[in-house]
DNA sequence: AAACCGTGGAC
DNA sequence: TGTCCAAGGTT
């Protein structure tokens, strides 16, 4: 029925992308570890650095954590670059450098799930497989009329039954490429450009003209907004004495894994007289609060934060091993996440534009 | 099942 | 301006 429709439709209509026509498993593989809740404007970019920088599984095995984590800076779920790190490893141990071609094998390498196995399997190895992403849901949602919400167990499971039935054997990777098209560029989440739409005469949630309710989701969670605040804290290292900040590594599970900050912690209220007995407990750091720097609003998905942060004197040495002092030339080096780049950024400007004045100030004289 | 995990663009 | 949400996965 429409699935042949959808391939002629895609032939036309299909959208040039770096990744496409690679043939090559491994740039498959990148572009949907990438792709996941991001946007295709937002991937080729780093798609393309990416690719030149480590154009094999080989070459990804043997980077290391750090400059694998700043080629990601930016892209957001730090952990996708993690694992995509760690199954390059297990794939040059396991699997000789190639990617295995079952769905089965490709579920058990870290990052990859149920949606990305498929994916692989179908568009790189020709296999017939079925997927279902967030534009696929839509599309299926819309063309069937789903009414039980489509984010809920039973949802997905009919969402998935239906993306088998409908898969035309042989074209399963034109096929799942041409849904997702179609939901990027047509079934859109919002108003949908169903006049141009090739499925239009089968689609029952636009013969009813509910296409703008479908897919029901559940409702979300509020989210809750946190105070914290950071310690920039200035020194000299080396010789000639070069300017310095001290950052610490967060551990490599949860919020901004593996990536470096400033240290902080959340408060409640009055950040300023906080600060000291947060460091204090956090990564036994002595502090003085010396001036507040900027202020900095954010939003994650989860929860929104303003982050206060304060230039500060160390009072007393640490030993705490997450932390580091790194020249001010170097911190890009370092990866972070939008907020402490953001902290970064202006320092270096600050500190910068102070030592250029001093040093022309000792020219005149 | 529900919470967690980033960022930027569109409206 | 706040809200939604985008080629999901892990715990």
């Amino acid at each position: 029925m429409f699935p042949s429709l959808l391939l002629r439709w895609y032939k036309k209509h299909a959208r040039t992308l770096p990744w496409r026509g690679h043939h090559d498993a491994y740039a498959v593989w990148v572009s949907e570890i990438m792709l996941q809740q991001t946007r295709v404007e937002a991937v080729i970019p780093y798609f393309e650095r990416w690719m030149d920088r480590f154009p094999s599984v080989r070459a990804l095995a043997e980077a290391s954590e750090q400059d694998v984590l700043n080629l990601w800076e930016g892209l957001g779920y730090y952990s996708r670059a993690r694992n995509l790190h760690k199954a390059a490893r297990v794939i040059m141990d396991e699997f000789g450098g190639q990617l295995p071609r079952s769905v089965e094998a490709l579920r058990k390498l870290p990052g990859i799930g149920r949606y990305t196995a498929a994916a692989i399997a179908s568009m790189a190895f020709g296999l017939d497989e079925p997927t279902l992403d967030g534009n696929i849901r839509r599309v299926y949602a819309r063309i069937f009329n789903v009414d039980v919400p489509a984010d809920s167990t039973a949802g997905e499971k009919l969402l998935w039954q239906i993306a088998a039935e409908n898969l035309p054997r042989g074209k399963a990777g034109d096929y799942n490429q041409a849904l997702m098209d179609l939901g990027a560029m047509v079934c859109l989440p919002k108003n949908p450009r169903c006049e141009s739409c090739p499925l239009k005469i089968h689609c029952t949630a636009f013969q009813l003209g509910v296409q703008e309710s479908r897919p029901i989701l559940k409702p979300k969670a509020e989210i809750p907004h946190h105070i914290n605040a950071a310690a920039i804290l200035v020194g000299r290292i080396g010789n000639p004495p070069i300017h310095a900040v001290l950052l610490n590594q967060r551990p490599s599970r949860g919020l901004l894994g593996g990536m470096w900050e400033f240290p902080s912690g959340q408060i409640q209220i009055a950040p300023a007289k906080s600060l000291p007995k947060i460091l204090k407990e956090s990564y036994s750091l002595n502090i003085r609060v010396s001036e507040e720097l900027m202020v900095v609003h954010h939003a994650y998905t989860h929860f929104r934060v303003t982050v206060h942060a304060f230039r500060c004197e160390l009072l007393s040495k640490s030993k705490n091993e997450f932390l580091k002092w790194v020249k001010l030339s170097e911190l890009d080096d370092y990866p972070m996440g939008k907020v402490d780049r953001q902290i970064a950024q202006k320092i270096k400007h600050q500190l910068e534009s102070q030592s250029s004045t001093l040093g022309k100030s000792r020219v005149r004289k």
